[in-house]
DNA sequence: CTGCTATATGAAACAATATTACAATAGTTG
DNA sequence: CAACTATTGTAATATTGTTTCATATAGCAG
């Protein structure tokens, strides 16, 4: 059952958390790669809503949290966890949220992890309500085609692509 | 007839640039929009080449002309040059490169000059050599009833989007 | 032309975002 | 444990962009 991408605003969020934090350990560990404790602090952060934070909010959330850091602490557990896939950077505001792709399946179901679900060589698409903040992310495997076939016609060779689409969300719509 | 989005390296620019500087003359005053004196120096500089260029070059480029400016000074007239659809920034390297559309058509045929040639309401694609910086910039058009779907599907409503592809252009790929 | 008004530019300080370089510590392996 | 690698700490600095207020200039009415 497909859900929808932006979830009401007043949804239950720790179900949406718990779910991508024990999402998270799991991948980690299968791929292999070391969720530390600061970097899943940071995940949590910014996977405590689904609008994405700056990292220097991070930061001075961290703070507020009595742990004081340098800058270049969460930049490097950022860029760990882009790397991982388990979070995205917003390029044109500077800011990262977590990756939401359908990982309930997987858990719930028990099925494997799949270790390449949100590899960055596949397009990535954002859809952002520049009202609430909110980002849903969309499976990228429409837009490959097109991709392929511009490229194609250039004799462009592709290594990533990342699609940011701005407007506004039902949520907003309705409230507006 | 159409041309290639990536000219050779050693192609002859200032063909490019007097085209350009020529279509924004006109294009400006048709529209009512005033291109002054210092506007017109920071179209230069953007389009001085086909990659994308930063604010603060932009400014020691111009330092080194003798006129020193304050960044904002350059901010704005980056912002204004946006505004009308002259120049366009790229999200993920805070760059800026002139846009390169096909107007040569209108100006060889002597027709009139498409106002909203390059709106900002239509989705915007770009290609992005990592190699050796180049931009080409695709019509929109054809990933439009894509992202219309997707929107739909969300009810999103859609105001602006742009979609970065980053890769390897033909003439980096043969000089490899 | 003269003064009025809106627009554009100048100048200085500052804010926000991100990186470099090097030291210290923790985890892993033999 | 010793040696090695990966991670984190610390401090300074670089890069990108904005706020605020003053000044100049273009376009226009009288
Ligand atoms: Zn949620
Ligand atoms: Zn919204
Ligand atoms: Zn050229
Ligand atoms: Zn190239």
């Amino acid at each position: 059952m497909k859900q929808s991408l932006f979830p009401q605003h007043d949804h239950d969020h720790s179900d949406c958390t718990s779910n991508l934090m024990k999402f998270a350990d799991l991948y980690c560990q299968q791929a292999g790669l070391r969720l530390t404790k600061l970097r899943r602090t940071v995940l949590e952060k910014v996977a405590a809503s689904h609008k994405a934070i700056g990292a220097y909010q991070i930061l001075d959330n961290l703070a507020a949290d009595g742990q004081k850091l340098a800058p270049i602490s969460v930049y490097r557990s950022l860029d760990f966890l882009q790397e991982a896939g388990l979070i995205h950077r917003l390029e044109s505001t500077n800011s990262y949220f977590a990756c939401q792709r359908n990982f309930d399946d997987d858990l719930t179901n028990n099925n494997p992890i799949s270790l390449n679900k949100c590899s960055e060589t596949s397009p990535l698409v954002f859809l952002i309500c520049d009202n609430c903040g909110a980002i849903g992310e969309v499976e990228g495997a429409s837009i490959e085609p097109l991709i392929e076939t511009v490229a194609n016609s250039e004799k462009f060779k592709v290594k990533h692509s990342q699609l940011e689409i701005k407007g506004t969300c039902t949520s907003c719509q309705a409230s507006s």
